[in-house]
DNA sequence: AAGCCTAGCGCC
DNA sequence: AGGGCGCTAGGCTT
């Protein structure tokens, strides 16, 4: 079922694919499809599917504050019982559910009894239930709240200037061949590489072709990674690995991907919020959470705006040091800069030491120089490297674990011997899950704050554009920005008060206002 | 031709 | 090195 959403001078329109239509006043339409809460004053809606309606109602001009996803929550729900949703969410949906929307406007009275009702009833029970039901009902409101600000990023779209985009692939690259040719630098490089190698043409862009051809010229290569070749003495080793960087840039953020991906100056990739087991966000379409260094310069706000660019600081050591209650490592992040803290402490010398050696308690290192730092930060902080240590111990085990919130991780795979990979996986899950919460949260702030600040049209007012793990990006009036880099900095406080209901580690987080994102750091 | 897999590399 | 992803190209199977 697909709902066509118009926003008319009598109020708002909804038609649905067999011609059924309904003319609802924008109050009306709120009242009639959100169930309101018994003590809240606002309403919040309660629908299937956010990434499903929320769209054409923004593009007609509606926006939503609040929402209850009941496809996100079934997923957590889910994932909490280790079991598998029985609903149909995706592409075929159950007919009940998928037409619930059109079945509140068209019939608001029966709000009891239809099957949205009853699914919201079953999944509140089911949080009540639970042995931690506020911190599970405040993850619920986060990921719903995201799913919210998914809808609405893209909607917006990240701005972006195609013809600072040309520029710098002409730059790189040479000016833009004909459709299949290989632009001039790239040919000239693999020319370059060809004559210093000296054993004839090279296939340059297929690896087998390429390890065959390395290893004819005598080289000891067992893959064509850039991190072995770069080891290597050999003078066509430079052009090489210069040709798979401008490679890189030209197949996957290239003329391309531009013509591809951006329209009208604005980018526009799909979030996909929980769609990583840990909670993370994932994107579809363009490789939004990849988006390399190397083109930010071609994200630009609009005339007279700015974006307003935040970054949560060493945010993953200080959600350990929050989940762990590590008093020593709360103390070294009293600073801009956790990891100075740490070397401050005593436990390492250099910054780069703190950071290789806490990277590695959170992703479970087991050689290499962050392997070697472990015990002496096992040492000044046992709260903390305890904690990884224990979950990793269940991971081994067998067990599941849970992120503050109550996410949790996936029963583990009946495959024998990959013991220590589970533990690495449950080891980064709490804190890599956790960390999500507290972006998720600090996002939904940001996001309600904005809200409260604006009237009107979402895209005239300071709004979200960009969202990557721990890095918020806001596309804001000059005049406005302000009073946005004020919101980011309150949120980041808040969202520590929301995941850990109050902690000593602090959340800091570093924020620029900028014309190009590239600016930013 | 379409779908799946792997290698490799971009991001956090 | 070690966790989580998406995407592209090449190369395979169907």
């Amino acid at each position: 079922m697909h709902i066509v959403v118009e926003r008319r001078p009598e109020g708002i329109a909804l038609t649905d694919d067999s011609g059924h239509q309904t003319l609802v006043s924008e109050g009306d339409f709120s009242r009639a499809v959100a169930v309101r809460e018994a003590a809240a004053e606002r309403p919040r809606w309660v629908w299937t599917d956010t990434a499903k309606w929320y769209p054409a109602l923004l593009a007609a001009g509606v926006r939503i504050q609040r929402c209850h996803d009941l496809r996100l929550v079934d997923g957590l729900l889910c994932g909490i019982a280790g079991q598998v949703s029985h609903h149909e969410w995706g592409s075929a949906p159950r007919p009940a559910l998928a037409d619930t929307l059109f079945d509140f406007v068209a019939a608001p009275d029966a709000v009891t009894g239809l099957v949205v009702g009853e699914v919201w009833a079953q999944q509140r029970a089911a949080i009540a239930a639970h042995p931690a039901p506020l911190q599970l009902a405040v993850l619920a409101a986060a990921e719903s709240a995201g799913a919210l600000a998914a809808a609405e990023m893209q909607y917006a779209g990240v701005p972006w200037s195609a013809d600072a985009h040309d520029a710098l692939l002409t730059e790189a690259l040479g000016p833009r061949p004909a459709s299949g040719q290989r632009p001039a630098h790239l040919e000239a490089l693999a020319a370059q590489f060809d004559a210093l190698l000296g054993v004839g043409r090279v296939q340059i862009d297929s690896p087998p072709e390429l390890v065959k051809a390395l290893r004819r010229a005598g080289l000891e290569v067992s893959s064509t990674r850039s991190s072995e070749l770069a080891r290597v003495d050999h003078p066509a080793i430079e052009p090489l690995l210069r040709y798979k960087t401008l490679s890189r840039l030209h197949s996957s953020n290239g003329w391309h991907w531009l013509e591809e991906w951006v329209r009208h100056g604005r980018f526009r990739p799909t979030f996909i919020p929980g769609g990583v087991v840990t909670g993370r966000w994932a994107s579809a379409g363009g490789g939004a959470l990849q988006l390399p260094r190397q083109v930010r310069s071609a994200v630009q706000a609009d005339e007279g705006w700015r974006l307003v660019v935040a970054d949560a600081a060493q945010l993953e050591p200080r959600i350990l040091a929050a989940l762990s209650g590590d008093a020593a490592m709360a103390q070294a992040g009293r600073g801009a800069d956790l990891y100075a803290g740490i070397v401050s402490s005593g436990a390492v010398a250099t910054r780069e030491q703190a950071k290789l050696g806490m990277l590695g308690a959170m992703y479970g290192a087991t050689r290499g120089v962050s392997a070697q730092i472990l015990p002496r930060l096992a040492r000044s902080f046992p709260d903390a490297l305890g904690f990884v240590e224990r979950a990793a111990r269940a991971g081994e085990r067998g067990e599941r674990v849970q992120t503050r919130l109550g996410r949790t991780s996936p029963w583990p795979t009946e495959r024998v011997g990959d013991e220590a990979a589970r533990g690495r996986f449950t080891r980064n899950f709490v804190v890599q899950g956790t960390a999500a919460e507290w972006a998720l949260a600090w996002l939904a702030g940001v996001r309600n704050r904005l809200w409260n600040a604006s009237a009107g049209s979402l895209t005239e007012q300071p709004h979200l554009v960009f969202f990557v793990h721990d890095e918020l990006v806001v596309h804001a009036p000059l005049g406005r920005v302000g009073e946005v880099e004020q919101a980011l900095h309150d949120a980041a406080a808040d969202a520590a008060r929301v995941v850990f209901g109050g902690t000593s580690v602090t959340f800091p987080v570093t924020v620029a206002s900028v014309q190009r994102y590239s600016d930013a750091k």
